[in-house]
DNA sequence: TCTGGGGTCCTAGGACCC
DNA sequence: TCTGGGGTCCTAGGACCC
């Protein structure tokens, strides 16, 4: 059997967990640069606030009902989250960190009479070590556990947020009970073809023949789809040592961009992030792109369009003095004076293992005490406050530097912002 | 005025080889 | 006059997820 264990509300659960008064209150959370509502509580839920609505849509009705708003704070909810996770991995035999608010673990090793019993004693220890509530659905599949999980949502006090889908009799109530576009998996897109076809809960769905779904539904996503709904497990627990194939920092600007000078300063500090995401994973990166977005709105559509550059390394590197080098050349190659960019990113990607680079003939072999650089580099910066230390081409000025105008504060990783009890 | 960021997996189709 | 078929590798793009 196997289980999800899912937070509830989580960054807007973060933002509660310390501010105490806001227990029972409405509370959301933006996106960055404070432009989409990303997560809500159930009191900002009843209210009829929608998912990924744009803030400033919300804005009057926010104000109205009194509802706290919080940029996001992913120093925040990043440490809470490996406490959720350290939490589970105590508790659980074999857990697998699905996002920064889901694991799914493998519940094979407990006994079937006692898994109900097993599953609430894992909510209710998670939630006193680390504040945070979460709910669980348990069944034979990941689609299924997926599928109970959201049910027990639904209902938390009918049950206790926690569901089982161990018997036939309760998969068919729960298939019943849910449209196929609450599947994980069937998207928007998915699930109007369903639609059309008459297919209308995951009951439904679950008794298609997998010919149809091998012609219908994307091939043999669509037959493990309709298996994992049978119960069949097709989705393995996925090992935990596999890490990255690519790593990506991509932001829009809080104000745009017109000069190559800042676009140059935005993609290296961008690269300088996503170089340190790789050193943390041991990796080295074979191939960089970077993109930039031009904003062309006319007054009459909103309609920006992407340039984009790549460069294959001549050697795999994780040394941010080396990809920033590239992106500098690629962004100069990019720029066009006069237009007015929003958005920029940097991709890495073809990452291998840092201790298995295969060094080209021509180039010369990295400097050892570059690498030595970098960890101490990395040491400072995850210690002390955030970028103390930098490279020149990151530039100082920051007018491209996102809004986050109403950020809590980093009251777990950082020493200036812990909490104070009077 | 203002609409996020970071990932994975799969397929189709082209280039190339024998 | 007649002009195959099978295989691999790569890339772009779509769909989906949280």
């Amino acid at each position: 059997m196997k289980a999800i264990v899912d937070c509830n509300s989580f960054y807007a659960a973060c933002e509660r967990l310390f501010k105490p008064s806001l227990h029972g209150k409405p509370v959301v959370v933006l996106s960055n640069n404070d432009g989409c509502i990303v997560s809500r509580t159930d009191e900002a839920k009843a209210l009829g606030i929608q998912m990924a609505g744009p803030y400033f849509q919300h804005k009057k009705e926010i104000e109205q009902n009194n509802v706290a708003v919080f940029s996001s704070n992913y120093h925040l909810y990043g440490d809470m989250s490996r406490r959720v996770m350290e939490a589970l991995r105590m508790l659980a035999p074999q857990v697998e960190v699905y996002s920064v608010d889901e694991s799914f673990l493998d519940l094979d090793g407990i006994e079937p009479a006692k898994l109900y019993e097993y599953a609430l004693f894992l909510k209710h220890t998670t939630e006193q070590w680390t504040g945070i509530p979460v709910s669980i659905g348990v069944a034979p599949s990941k689609v299924l556990s997926k599928l109970a999980n959201k049910l027990a949502k639904k209902d938390k006090t009918g049950t206790n947020g926690v569901m089982l889908l161990q018997t036939p009799e309760q998969q068919m109530d729960a298939l019943l009970r849910t449209p196929v576009e609450d599947i994980w998996g069937v998207g928007s897109a998915g699930a109007g073809k369903l639609r059309l076809f008459n297919i209308n809960t995951a009951w439904d769905l679950r008794n298609m023949n997998e010919e149809w779904a091998r012609k219908n539904l994307g091939g043999v996503v669509g037959v493990r789809l309709i298996k994992e709904l049978r119960g069949i497990p097709c989705i393995e627990m996925k090992d935990p040592r596999i890490t990255k194939k690519m790593i990506a920092t991509t932001r829009m600007f809080g104000k745009p961009v017109y000069a190559l000078r800042e676009l140059k300063e935005a993609v290296t500090t961008y690269t300088a992030r996503a170089a340190e995401k790789l050193r943390r994973q041991n990796g080295a990166a074979m191939e960089m792109s970077v993109f930039v977005v031009v904003s062309n709105n006319n007054g009459l559509q909103y309609n920006p369009y992407v340039r984009s550059a790549y460069t294959r390394l001549p050697v795999a590197t994780a040394l941010t003095n080396v990809l920033i080098h590239h992106a500098a050349e690629m962004t100069a190659s990019l720029y066009r004076e006069g237009c007015k960019y929003i958005k920029a990113g940097v991709v890495l990607s073809r990452i291998i293992p840092a201790n298995n680079i295969q060094f080209n003939l021509f180039s010369p072999p990295e400097n050892i005490n570059v690498q030595k650089l970098m960890q101490t580099i990395d040491n400072i910066n995850f210690s002390m406050q955030h970028d103390i230390l930098k490279f020149a081409a990151n530039g100082t000025s920051k007018n491209w530097k996102m809004r986050q105008e109403m950020r809590s504060n980093r009251f777990t990783t950082r020493w200036e912002e812990l909490c104070v009890v009077k």
